[in-house]
Formats: C-alpha cells, structure tokens, sequence
DNA sequence: GACGCGTCTTGAAGCGCTCCAAAGTCTAGC
DNA sequence: GCTAGACTTTGGAGCGCTTCAAGACGCGTC
C-alpha cells in the first residue's frame, strides 16, 4: 500500500481511502491512485482489513452432506440473499463427519466471519454453545436446537409425515407402510410421528407398518426393495411412504422394474424431500418438496438481523410448511 | 491474549508459544495457559495470525455447478487430500455466474489462501491471470488451461467420447446420433472429437448424426426426447451417445416410458458423466465414468507442489483416463 | 564462588490496514 | 488583505498476533 501510495505521490491514508470511502478523495487523486493500483498489482490484505474492523464481509456455511440436493438448495438461497446483502457466502462440507464439523466451525469461528449456517445431521448443540460463548452467530439449519440457543430455520417435518401418509389415505390405499432409517437423525423422528398422527386420524380402516431400512443411503433401498419384492402380494403395504428419495428411488427400482410388482397400481410410493431427479427416475416419484432455497434465504436473514439487533435479540424460529407433489407413484 | 496471559501469570509471548511451539514451553506453564485460555473462552484471531505469516492454511475451492455431482466429487476427493497436508477446503459456488466466479477468484485472492483450486464452465483465463500476477497460486479442474498459465488435471475428454460411440459401435449399432449442446465448453467440444473418431475408425458402415440440444439440463433433454419420438421408426438412430446424463435421462424417459421406444431394444444409449443417480434412473444408464474424486485429489497435489517448490515450479498437466460403465440402456 | 551452558520466559518490533485528529488548501465574502 | 468554512490530504495510533534477540534462571563443574 505504501508503494501504491509512493507511485501516485499520495499517503496510505489517502490511498485507504480510495478503496473504501472514494467520496472523501478529488477524482483526479482517486484516478491517479487506483492507475497505480493497476500499474503495480496491488491486492489489498483481507487479514490486515479484518484485524482492523474485528469482522468480515463473509458468512460461513457448514453442510453435512453436500450430496443431498436439500443442502444444495439451502446453499444457492444462502447465497443468493448473502449477495444481496453484501457478504460472500463460504461453504464446508462436512460429509456427516462431526469432528471434520467441529473442525471448520472453529476454522469459521477464528476467521471472524460474520456468522455462520449449520445444516447438521446430528445434534451440535456442543460446538454452537462454543462457537456462541465467542460471541459468533449461528443459525441452525432443518435441525431444532435446544430451546433459545440459537435461532433455526426448520421444515415441518411432522407435516411432511403426515402430507405424504394422507395423500395415500386419500387416494384409496389401507395398508400403509413406512420405510425409516437413522432415527435418530431429528427430521426423520419428525415425520414418523406425522405418517402416525395420519393413520391414526384414519381409524381402523387404516393400518401402517414400520419397515427399518439399516441406511439411508441407495444400497439400503435395494435391500429393502428385495425384501419386500420377495413377500406374498397379499402381505405387501399398498402404500409405502419412504423417509428420503435416494430410499425411494432404489425401491421402485427394486419392485417395479425388476421385480415386476407395478408402482403404482400395485403399490403408491411417496418420497419426503423432493431431491432432484425425483421426476426423471423409473417411475417419476411423488414426494413432499422441502423448501431449501428458502430455508437458505430465511438463514441469512435472520442471521442478519441478529448482527444487526446485537444485545437485545430475541432467537426465532421459521418453521417453513412442506409441500406435496404428486407425480406417478402415487398419482391422484 | 494478553488477557490469557495476565489470568496465567506470563507474558503474551509465551502464549504464543503455547499454541503455536508447545515444545518451547514448560509443561506445568503450559498447562496453566491452557487452563487460562478455556476459562477466558479466548480463540485466536485468524486475521492476526496471517497478516504475521502471510498466509493462512486454507485453499479455497470455486466450482461452476456444485448440482453437478461431478463436481461435488472434486470436491470430495480435494477435501480429503488437503485434510491429509493440514489444509482446510473451503468451497465457493458461482452457479455458472462468471461475475460470481470472479468476485470468489479475489475474495481467495485478497484472503491470501495458500492456493486456488478452479473447475469452470467456460474460458478463465483473465480471472486466473489476475490473481497468478498476484503470485496466488491456481489449478485448473477440467478445463484446459491456456498454455503454460498454470497446473491443470483433466480428463481425456476425447476418449469419453471414443469409449462412448465404440461402445455402441462393437454391440452392433450402425446408425449413431450424438446429442449435443454448449458447444463452446471446451470438454463437450473434445468429446465431440472422440466420437467422430470412433465413427470414422469404424468406416463407411457406420452413420453418425449430431442431434442439437439447446441446453445441457432435463428440460432440454425433455424437447430433444421428444422430438426424436416423432420420428418414423426407421429414421431413429439406433444408438445415441448423449453428451451429459442429466440429458441422457429426460430422453430415456420420453422415449421409453412415455412414447413406449424401447430403451435399449431400438435405441440404445451412452451418458458422458457417469452422475449420481445413472444406475437408478428409469433404465440404468451406461455411461463413461469421470474420475471426480481423484481429480480433486490430484489437483490439491498440483497445488501443494507448486507452493513448495515455489520458483523452480514447471506447470504440469494431469491428464485421467475415464472408464465406461456398462449398464442397462447400451448393454453389451 | 565464579563460570558456562542449557532451558524458559520476556518484551518489543512489525505484519498491512483503517480511522481520525490535525494540518493544509481553496474560495467567497467583507 | 483577512478570515470563516468547506473540502482534501496527511501521518500516526492501534488492531492481535508471531518471532526473535536478550534476559532470567537453574544446575553442574572447576
């Protein structure tokens, strides 16, 4: 900077202010000194800036799974309301890897970002409670936390239950059953006691069975695609109501193309995320939409607002409503 | 820290070496700044560290399309090779917006990260230039550098093509269509190469049509899918090499479960990225594989090299091999 | 007891920037 | 010609840390 400042004949002051209050220098100065910028390839040290002002321009994002669609829609609405706002949006994925989590929450937490986003897929309530005690903003994400530690952004996940066991309901099916795995994973719990609060609202007409899947991954949906495909058809559910798409997908696979056990005639599959792809596969999947641009957008804005608000804010919680739709494997 | 280093009864110098060279220090002083410094809560400035070092132990990753698990593999394998030398990965996605890319190239740049790692959708070479004058280190992902910018890994994008079309050329296909779009990305323009090849290798009983897509997503390979429905049945191509799998699966999807042409009976097809999600769509995709993960490890080696041999550097380009992958739509 | 030699610890310089009080410059008005 | 007031520019303090020369301390040796 001092060179800079050297090659135009003006002090580092003048030339600091260039870059970051150009009303407070003559235009012929500001010329002068941002051909000097130019001529020497200068890059101003973010380090030097934000030991200066004590933060940063950036909002750190940590994903569990950065595979899943869900989170990268949460990123592109993170981002795009970061921009809006002025902060650059950083992402970690953690691969459901809690110490590689706590590793880039510190990592976020030492570099003085303005706040940071975390989709767990575990309870973290130990690294927000140190990220927080340094004063460092967290928004939660499609993860509730411990009441008022920190503000959240969730889906309602019993809703998301309980939109994809009534539509089967609606539609004629009796025998409902429900493919769970991971149930320990907080949204998963969510929506098995909304497919519950459905059947249950449907009287004795209506019967549901849990199905455990080990996983929730495609190999454990063909394992128990293969299972079910192998049942006497009289003992198979009419209507299966799968936790996620990947889940979803290896089953119709599994059942109805090569099993032959027709989906949806023989059995209505719905999925719960929405995840992309959920159209173009075997039989193009109904499934209950989570809002994960928006959740990303709502993250940012109430990360913002607490910045913000400082002292006298007041943690929030969004709760974003699910949405079904309905495509061939579990038609109208 | 000076705050730590009063509550321990030492001075901030020897905190410093606490963290940064615990060897220097005696263990019952180490053990009573330790205690201080979870007490107090204290976390270090990043922002002082490297305005001291000039340099942080980060790399910061900027992808063009992180829906693409092509490149979500990248990042992958980059994360855990840069895990592995004591580096963070932080991600940076520019949604195919080369303002977006260039605001990433220098927010990395002026946060002096130990390097870039770059996988764009169109020619960057101003952007990796610029932050190159800087001496920012760059590595390009899949996208051929200009010659002699900088360190690169690609994949033999030609020979995806050649694998492709060969492919449906040995299981005795005659009659090739190459559905193709965004012709100036520089890797469809290489495969557009290997199946001209394969076609032109395999002589004068082999036919080759080029099928224009106006875009690369499903909506597109939705119209394409189309359209070739419509056609008289002897006028179809009977193999169809299909330059990404997004596009590749709209077409299975128009053609074999909408218009009933079966799907590899009368055309049999060939992906280009091998995606998540190729072996459970309608019909499972055979599709040449791209080697995301190792590419990303590779890269963060590229880059590592370069900053430790620092002058004496020689770009060096990686060039992979892709793998076909058969599947159900192009059997063997 | 003086000395030398490790081992620990200290304190200050300096990394590159922003901010701000103070100084400098210019214009208009009397 | 002098001055008030607006606009520009300057130069130095200080952000929180690492590093390093120099100082303090302990201990064995002559």
């Amino acid at each position: 900077m001092q060179d800079v400042a050297d090659a135009a004949g003006v002090s580092v002051g003048t030339v600091s202010n260039v870059l970051n209050h150009p009303a407070k220098v003559s235009p012929a100065t500001a010329e002068r000194v941002r051909e000097a910028i130019g001529r020497l390839g200068f890059v101003r040290n973010d380090a030097a800036r934000s030991l200066v002002s004590g933060s940063t321009n950036s909002v750190g994002m940590v994903l569990a799974d950065i595979e899943n669609s869900l989170f990268i829609d949460m990123a592109h609405g993170a981002q795009d309301a970061a921009r809006a706002v002025g902060q650059n949006l950083l992402l970690a994925n953690t691969a459901c890897d809690m110490r590689l989590q706590d590793d880039y929450l510190d990592l976020f937490d030492e570099s003085r970002v303005t706040g940071v986003l975390l989709a767990p897929m575990e309870d973290s309530s130990s690294g927000i409670a140190r990220i927080r005690s340094h004063g460092r903003q967290v928004v939660l994400l499609n993860y509730a936390p411990k009441p008022g530690t920190c503000c959240s952004v969730l889906v309602n996940n019993e809703h998301v239950g309980y939109l994809a066991a009534r539509h089967l309901i609606d539609t004629g099916r009796t025998r409902l059953g429900y493919v769970v795995a991971h149930d320990d994973y907080q949204p998963v719990r969510d929506r098995r006691r909304g497919v519950r609060a459905a059947v249950e609202e449907a009287g004795p007409g209506v019967t549901l069975e849990e199905i455990d899947s080990v996983g929730l991954t495609a190999a454990h949906g063909h394992a128990v695609g293969r299972d079910l495909a192998r049942r006497a058809p009289g003992d198979l559910p009419d209507g299966l109501i799968v936790v996620t798409d990947a889940l979803a997908n290896a089953i119709i696979h599994e059942l109805h193309i090569l099993a032959g056990v027709r989906v949806p005639e023989q059995v209505a599959i719905v999925g719960c995320e929405n995840n992309r792809g959920a159209g173009t596969s075997a039989v193009p999947l109904t499934a209950v939409d989570m809002p994960g641009r928006m959740m990303g957008q709502e993250a940012i804005r109430l990360l913002m607002d607490e910045v913000a608000s400082g002292k006298q804010h007041r943690h929030a919680t969004v709760v974003l409503e699910p949405e079904l739709i309905v495509r061939a494997s579990a038609p109208r």
